[in-house]
DNA sequence: CAACCGATCACCT
DNA sequence: GGTGATCGGTTGC
């Protein structure tokens, strides 16, 4: 199913409010595409940025695919905290993923980031990669870079030590959203990616054709 | 104390 | 394109 959005308030480097993200996960998700996300390491490096082309909503209630679907625990703590805060847990003893909290404080609902189009640094997110620049050169290259929940997070050097609990909507965090100039698109939607609970819904979204989403 | 995973890679056709 | 190996924190028994 594919469905027509339209932003035209759109202002090229804004930081996303926190109040953007105190609302319902599927609207969260959709509004999300497009948008950039931007990563700094430190001031002596360049910024790292990718346009968010790929995301899924995990809701506060009646998914059992999410984190806090049995309740608050050590880990997910974040979720129940308040809304544009980075929520990023550790995955097949391997990779991390990155999810933003939505919703007011005491509910859980989040969005899971699942691929993003490179913009900046990309000879930063190769290195952290290790993709090597012929490879870069190819589009099949670029797209190993942070195509996959757990590829953007390695590519922008997110971890859960340096970044879990980080709130997005302020400019020194080292991970903010901002918006982009608005641009046409056409948004798919599917279920969502390697779950077995409450697997048939239809939560995930992408920017229909952009070459980055990650299947 | 052990099963469970919201993924990726190498290697195969 | 498809298949199998893999790792370790988190959770609940």
């Amino acid at each position: 199913m594919k469905t027509q959005t339209r932003n035209e308030s759109a202002r090229r480097g804004r930081i996303l409010p926190q109040r953007f993200y105190a609302r319902d996960p599927r609207i969260v998700a959709r509004e999300l595409l497009g948008k950039v996300l931007v990563r700094t390491l430190s001031d002596r490096v360049p910024e790292l940025a990718g346009r968010i082309v790929e995301v899924e909503a995990y809701l506060g209630q009646d998914d059992e695919a999410a984190h806090s679907a049995a309740g608050e625990t050590a880990r997910n703590r974040v979720l129940f905290g308040p809304p544009g805060h980075a929520y990023i847990y550790f995955i097949y003893g391997v990779h991390f993923c990155l999810n933003f909290s939505c919703l007011p404080a005491g509910q859980a609902g989040c969005v899971l980031l699942r691929a993003l189009e490179p913009l900046s640094g990309i000879e930063e997110m190769a290195r952290a990669r290790r993709i090597n620049s012929v490879r870069l050169q190819s589009p099949s290259g670029r797209k190993l870079l942070t195509s996959g929940p757990g590829r953007l997070c390695e590519a922008l050097s997110i971890t859960r030590s340096a970044l879990n609990g980080a709130a997005l909507y302020l400019p020194d965090s080292g991970l903010r959203i901002v918006e982009d100039a608005f641009q046409p698109m056409e948004i798919g939607e599917s279920p969502r990616v390697g779950i077995t609970k409450s697997s048939a819904l239809p939560l995930r979204y992408f920017i229909a054709g952009n070459k980055f989403v990650s299947r």
